[in-house]
DNA sequence: ACTTTAGGTAAATTATATTATATCGATTAT
DNA sequence: ATAATCGATATAATATAATTTACCTAAAGT
């Protein structure tokens, strides 16, 4: 069976990831031996990988991430794999229930693929917008109060300043528990083409 | 050294990866033998892989993700990550003269283009970070108290809620005109390369 | 009944990932 | 100079991933 050209494919992106996993690494000024001790993945291995000479398990490469504290798919450099459409705007200001007020900070249209926002959601009272396109990645600040977010089948409750980080594309909702006003602080990205 | 715990989050990887790809399969009616010869891997091993009983390797991992033409990001359930910052729990950073304590939400310098940061500007104190490399945008946003920014020759005085965005490669100073602690909320884009 | 297909299991084998240890050259610090 | 650190390399040993082959059960079709 012919798979060169597969094999060929492989050997790319073990290189691929070789070269990410040594950039993060020096940027982060750690040597071979701190890395392997964050690891617990021996020198010797990470160094292979750095030079794309190894075919490291996913339980390996698990541990590399998580010992950097990055998602896998950073590793893998799947972010630029990502396709992209940009979100259809409509300029809504007030959610459906009028429980949330929507207030545009910087339109990033022009610029980039970013957008920030600042909402207000009313006490006691829920906004949930949807799943939105593929390639949304939302980040939630809270500025004030306190907010449960549903994002699918789990909920988290965030008290003031704390953050979360989670793809827009999964189905989520935002739930004002308390008697007073939630103000959140939204920042939205787009993945580009 | 323990790592029991670790080891276990890599287990439930795994089996999160079988169940995905069991799930991919199925709903391309596919057989186990049939998915064997379109990625090249032997049927025992993708059952071993759909029961999370591997630890499968890289260039099977993207053996797999190629016949099936997915990016590996979608085996790995990556994109269902979300990732909470909590007020306190970060590694608090201080500014030379100790008048800022920045605090790291989300970092995504390396593999990505955005950041965000909590600051705590201290009473009638100044922030000179100087000028970033370019390419570099700031938004920031008061989270609490006054700021007044001054940027090359310009200087803005914002209140609670209100925001700004500049080019940071542009000198800038964060300054707390007032008796009380200001609380920013820093996003940072950087334009990729 | 019989046959086929699918998926799980088992044993044996091959291939290779991973580690431990040591050495080497280059760089950096004292 | 000398020592120390880093990354590359080599070897050997161990662990385990991956394949092959075979057999098993359950379900579905004829």
């Amino acid at each position: 069976m012919d798979n060169t050209h597969k094999w060929n494919d492989a050997e790319k992106l073990a290189k691929k990831v070789g070269e990410t996993l040594r950039r993060i690494r020096q940027e982060r000024g750690l040597s071979l031996q701190e890395l392997a001790s964050m690891t617990d993945v021996s020198k010797l291995t990470l160094g292979n990988i750095e030079r794309g000479e190894a075919n490291p398990s996913l339980s390996v490469i698990w541990k590399i991430a998580n010992g950097l504290t990055i998602p896998i798919s950073a590793l893998l450099n799947e972010n630029q794999e990502v396709l992209v459409s940009r979100k259809n705007k409509g300029n809504k200001v007030l959610s459906a229930n009028e429980a949330c007020t929507l207030e545009p900070i910087f339109d990033a249209s022009n610029y980039g693929s970013l957008e920030i926002h600042r909402a207000f959601l009313k006490p006691n009272s829920e906004y949930s917008p949807g799943a939105h396109q593929a390639g949304v990645i939302e980040y939630v600040t809270v500025m004030k109060g306190e907010l449960k977010i549903k994002i699918q089948d789990d909920y988290y409750h965030l008290y003031e300043y704390d953050s979360i980080k989670f793809n827009g594309s999964r189905e989520h909702a935002y739930i004002n528990p308390t008697g007073s006003e939630t103000v959140l602080h939204f920042v939205m990205t787009y993945s580009k083409s």
